[in-house]
DNA sequence: CGGGGAATAGGCATTTATGCCTATTTACAA
DNA sequence: TTGTAAATAGGCATAAATGCCTATTCCCCG
């Protein structure tokens, strides 16, 4: 019998196409498809398909989020990641909710195609440029146990501050609206762009951007 | 004979799903792609295909700019630009560079097909959601013929400064990546500001990953 | 032919941002 | 309890951005 595949992206016709690219194997059949979050966990509660496919970008409820919950209802549900961004703090984030597969939406058809069969046999699929990554890492780590690499998380504090300035709001502002001196907004500022090893505005809002920190 | 078509979408999977979903009519054949807008301008420059399929957010040169340089090489080009974004100032833009289809990308897959033996035939095609608006517009316009509304328009240069900008580039980096003053540069920087309204980078950047100017 | 927009370039003043420092208080963990 | 991170606040110097001007050249449209 086939691998029963679930999918879950908000546009409808990246959702078809993908069907179409699935519907070229006889051994995958999607049995479901979702546009938002809130519809793929829904789906979770009524099928048991042996994969869930995912878009991280979803209104109502992201993809992240709805994967969480889903692995939640039951530890043993499968479910593959289709992203845009090889962002790492996403990537860990994926990883540490149970997450089994995670492909680049700029990679080949046939990756996701691999990635189905893969996480069907129980074993985690990463997009080669992900996984050099993530092989990279345990290597870092394995290299210096002593210097805890650091990982880049910022603080409640500091993701509060970067909205705001990825908002559009000076550091004058920041202050004002936090009720803290321009100076300590600053700090935080300088100690995030230390942080992400980001040294311009620019950089700064399009890390908030695609971090999922504030929204267009 | 087929319906030759290019694609163009920085997106490897979503191409090949639109490949997928467009290779099931068998009057419709792509036959080239692009994964970013210089791409599909230099395929335009060799081939002649019948209609270019364009996604809107393409790296190097985004889907418009690329879009409206290949309709500079040939009136004649039938393009169908492809949007996340029901977004207004875009379709204008679109419209007014000559794009002949605008489909949504949360439209159905056999909106694309449809799209395309539109277009073909000479004819536009815009999503429903969008042509309900431009309907609207044009209804609008009928109704206060004084007050003439106005359209924000950048500049060919202009929206190249500000892709620049956005992609977190100085002033001093623009220049000199475009081999003109910094002055310049400012001057282009402060007549986008002005058109629009803008007063920060921070809002400067938010507009043009908005509209599709860069992307994150 | 004349007017106007677009692209080019500059001056000058002010505000913001960036980088590199120090220092205190609080709270939580080793 | 000792130290480590987070949040607070400041000084000082340089770089970048913003605002408000002028001016020239080119090219297209009426």
């Amino acid at each position: 019998m086939p691998i029963e595949v679930v999918l879950a992206d908000d546009h409808s016709i990246v959702r078809q196409g993908l069907g179409a690219i699935i519907s070229q194997e006889s051994d995958i059949k999607v049995v479901a498809e979702a546009s938002n979050g809130e519809e793929v966990v829904n789906i979770a509660k009524k099928l048991s398909p042996d994969i869930f496919i995912i878009d991280i970008t979803m209104p109502i409820l992201n993809g992240l989020e709805a994967s969480n919950r889903i692995i939640q209802l039951d530890q043993n549900n499968k479910i593959i990641i289709l992203s845009m961004h090889d962002n790492r703090a996403f990537i860990e984030k994926a990883l540490s909710f149970g997450i089994k597969g995670y492909v680049l939406k700029d990679s080949a058809a046939d990756e996701i195609i691999q990635a189905i069969r893969t996480v069907n046999k129980g074993e985690y699929f990463l997009s080669p440029k992900i996984s050099n990554f993530v092989i990279q890492d345990y290597i870092d780590r394995k290299g210096k146990k002593i210097s805890q690499r650091k990982i880049v998380a910022l603080t409640q504090r500091e993701r509060e501050i970067l909205q705001l300035v990825a908002e559009g709001h000076t550091n004058k502002e920041v202050a004002a609206h936090l009720k803290i001196s321009v100076k300590t907004a600053l700090a935080h500022r300088n100690n995030i762009m230390q942080k992400l090893s980001i040294h311009r505005q620019a950089d700064l809002i399009r890390y908030a951007l695609k971090e999922g920190i504030t929204t267009i």
